[in-house]
DNA sequence: TCAAAAGTACGATCATCGTCGTACAATCGA
DNA sequence: TCGATTGTACGACGATGATCGTACTTTTGA
């Protein structure tokens, strides 16, 4: 019943990642900068590096939403937690989403 | 040209258009679907042809989310209301973004 | 061995959301 | 005018969401 947050980290399959669920992560503007903050450093980077201002507990909530919807990869490294988009598997699945998603940031209000 | 009084309705201008709110109001699965049948048939098409199984007030509500969010335009005609998509402001605004959503899992299960 | 660092779990709180039913308003055809 | 069609307003309700603080776990390094 559900997802056992105790014990591994869940990623969905690629073609396990819905297009809603990746919507929902995205709508969010601290999720959404989180996003833009990844996109911009190419490698892997820590959680705990990515400051909004947020609580610890928040940040943990929405890496988890960004995860479960298949958006970002995580991995223990340590005691901290490597953080990655997952670029491919998003463009896979859905074509041109995360570059307009990303490029959207050009064109700003 | 006719219809007038039909100014009530809130759309925000072209650059108005925030990206959470589009992406919010993709993320649900319901219009996702009214989007979906609104880019398959090329004209305005009234509420009311779209049915999805839902009450009355909730389409109404789902059709406000999506016009307060700058993704349908929606008109008086007579009793009914014609909805469009946004196409022109949404591709001006974000490039691709549209095009991505509705190119994927176009046949959801 | 112990303390600091990084993150999670859990419960609480308050807001928002999706859905409905009922009542109402506006418009058109007969 | 009347009734049918089409959609809105409003209130309710349960579900989900974003945020926090506190307590906890895990790992590293001195």
């Amino acid at each position: 019943m559900g997802i056992d947050h105790t014990t591994k980290l869940h990623h969905p399959e690629r073609d396990e990642i819905e297009l809603p669920g990746v919507l929902h992560a995205l709508s969010d503007p601290q999720r959404l900068e989180i996003v833009r903050r990844l996109a911009g450093s190419d490698e892997a980077c820590a959680c705990g590096s990515i400051k909004l201002g947020l609580s610890k507990s928040t940040m943990t909530h929405h890496f988890r939403v960004l995860r479960e919807s298949g958006v970002i990869r995580q991995k223990r490294e340590g005691t901290s937690k490597l953080t990655q988009l997952r670029r491919e598997d998003l463009d896979a699945r859905f074509p041109g989403l995360l570059d307009a998603v990303l490029s959207s940031e050009a064109v700003p209000a």
